[in-house]
DNA sequence: AAGTCGTGGCA
DNA sequence: TTGCCAAGACT
C-alpha cells in the first residue's frame, strides 16, 4: 500500500501510551503523515519514553527534529518532558486543564491524548475534523469566524458513553482518506447522504477559504521599490 | 486577534 | 513557476 493511515503506522508500536500519542500529535501539527512517519519511528527509538526525552539535551532533541519544521514544537516538547519528569512524577496529567497548561499542547492535542489514552469523551478539532464538519454542515462562514461553531459540532458528534477511541480515530481517518481537500471520495463516504455539501454537489466550496487582508497601498509601494532595488544591485 | 513559525505536496 | 496549505499553538 502506497500510503498507510496513521492508525496503521501507530499500532505498529504496541500500545497507545500518553507519551507516544503526545509525540505523534505534536509531530502531526501542520505536518503531513507521510512526512512524520520516519521521524516518529526514529524519535521513539532514540527517546523511548518521556524520561529519556527529558534527560536528553535540547540539542539532541533539536537534532532529531531537524527537517520537520516548526522548531518551537521541539523546544516545547523538551520543556514539557522536563515538566512531566520533575513536576508530575513522570506521568502525564489526566485533566484537560492541566494538559492544556503544558507547553505546546492546545485544546485539540490535549483532548486527543485524553481520548486515546484515558477514554475521556472529549471532542477534537484538527484540520481533518474541521474539513469533515464544514462539508457535512455546509458551513459558509470564514475560518476566522467559525471556530466556536466547529467546536460545538465536534462536541455534538462525540459519543458520550462508548467507542471514543474508535470514533476519534474514525473521524480523523475519514478526513485524511475520504473527505480529502482535493477530489474527496464521496462515493466511499459513510455519511455522504447526510452531507449537505455532497447532496448540493458543492464539496469544492467547503471548507470556505480564508479571506486575506488586502495589503495597504503604502506597503505595496514599498515592495515595488525594494523589488526594483534588488534587480539593479 | 492577526502574524508567525518550516517543510513538502500538489495543482 | 507560483501560490496555497497541511493531524495547531503561541504571542
Amino acid at each position: 500500500m502506497a500510503s498507510a493511515t496513521w492508525s496503521q503506522t501507530f499500532t505498529m508500536a504496541k500500545k497507545r501510551t500518553a507519551y507516544r500519542v503526545w509525540l505523534s500529535e505534536v509531530m502531526l501539527q501542520q505536518t503531513q503523515v507521510q512526512t512524520v512517519i520516519p521521524y516518529y519511528l526514529r524519535f521513539l527509538t532514540k527517546f523511548p519514553n518521556v524520561t529519556a526525552l527529558a534527560n536528553a539535551s535540547l540539542d539532541d532533541v533539536l537534532h532529531a527534529w531537524a527537517g520537520l519544521g516548526y522548531y518551537s514544537r521541539a523546544r516545547n516538547l523538551h520543556k514539557t518532558a522536563i515538566l512531566i519528569r520533575d513536576k508530575f512524577h513522570g506521568k502525564f496529567p489526566t485533566s484537560l486543564e492541566s494538559m492544556i497548561a503544558l507547553p505546546g499542547i492546545g485544546r485539540s492535542t490535549a483532548s486527543a491524548i485524553l481520548a486515546f489514552c484515558d477514554q475521556q469523551t472529549l471532542p477534537i478539532l484538527d484540520g481533518n475534523v474541521k474539513r469533515v464538519l464544514s462539508r457535512l454542515h455546509a458551513i459558509s462562514t470564514v475560518p476566522q469566524k467559525n471556530e466556536k461553531e466547529l467546536w460545538l459540532l465536534a462536541q455534538h458528534y462525540t459519543p458520550e458513553k462508548t467507542d471514543i477511541i474508535d470514533y476519534t480515530q474514525a473521524i480523523m481517518d475519514l478526513g485524511a482518506m475520504i473527505c480529502t481537500r482535493h477530489s474527496p471520495k464521496c462515493t466511499e463516504c459513510p455519511v455522504a447522504q447526510e452531507c449537505l455539501a455532497y447532496t448540493r454537489n458543492e464539496t469544492a466550496l467547503y471548507p470556505v477559504k480564508a479571506v486575506k487582508k488586502s495589503l495597504p497601498i503604502k506597503k505595496i509601494f514599498l515592495m515595488v521599490l525594494i523589488n526594483k532595488k534588488m534587480k539593479f544591485s
